[in-house]
DNA sequence: GTCTTCATGAGAATGATTATCGATCACAAT
DNA sequence: ATTGTGATCGATAATCATTCTCATGAAGAC
């Protein structure tokens, strides 16, 4: 039904793979962008976006958006549904897993009569470093 | 140390303000604009941002982000802090009280070292009309 | 090597949001 | 009712992330 067209391994692709393996957060697209090129490493702004976009489909990446609405992607380690607890500082992520929130969430809905049901949960925080240097 | 301007009450205002009202679901700022306009209220494009944004802080109503990143507003009915489970068909608004997830979210924090937590929680899926009405 | 097709990328286009800044208006005091 | 003052408005320009266009380049099949 869904009819995949074939992916080709191109040295863009490649390169926007490793910088996302080796770069551990999240990263907007014009970071990425910004930072391969600044590697020396040729890319268009366009193929970037394509390629995360694609990534993010085909679930080899996660997406979220930042408080200002710009979309920032992330290799996935662990497969599946997850959620996220974000350093508003440093940016710094960890993923986490939440039975209790899968569970209220079908709760909730089914309490609704709603079906078909999704959520979308992120923490966002500043994580022991980060606020150890923040002085409130 | 916050020192609030005073609020004045303007035409505009009320307008977006009693939208809102009988709205019930998600508008965006465009919508508003929009709506406001055909229904014979002149109002500016900046002033409907710039209005939202204030009532937004003032926590007179609530804000999320749609799929394509854009700002959908509405009225809040209840205050204070809370989550919305939204019908990704029709927008209906149901608005949810979560003890189970702030108490989770207060623990995962804490196991990690995170401070200063806040969190996103929205869930999205099909109301039971909307539900019957599509045919899987 | 050749061919077919997908991928690339520079730049233009889009579209939401924000900034600008003189004109206007709300409102407290006269 | 009039006035003074500063908040507010709004048309429009400016931003800025993201998407589109389409000619050129490269992957993979044979």
């Amino acid at each position: 039904m869904t009819e995949q067209p074939q992916r080709r391994t191109t040295r863009q692709r490649t390169a926007i793979r490793e910088f996302l393996s080796g770069a551990g957060d999240f990263r907007t697209a014009q970071q990425i962008h910004e930072q391969l090129r600044a590697g020396g490493d040729p890319i268009g702004l366009a193929t970037v976006y394509r390629t995360l976009q694609t990534m993010a489909e085909a679930g080899d990446v996660d997406m979220v958006r930042t408080a200002d609405g710009e979309s920032a992607y992330r290799r996935c380690t662990t497969s599946g549904h997850h959620h996220h607890l974000v350093c508003r500082s440093c940016g710094r992520t960890e993923e986490i897993m939440a039975k209790v929130v899968e569970a209220w969430a079908a709760t909730i809905a089914a309490e609704h009569g709603f079906t078909n049901v999704t959520h979308d949960v992120e923490l966002y925080g500043l994580c022991a470093s980060c606020g150890a240097r923040t002085v409130t």
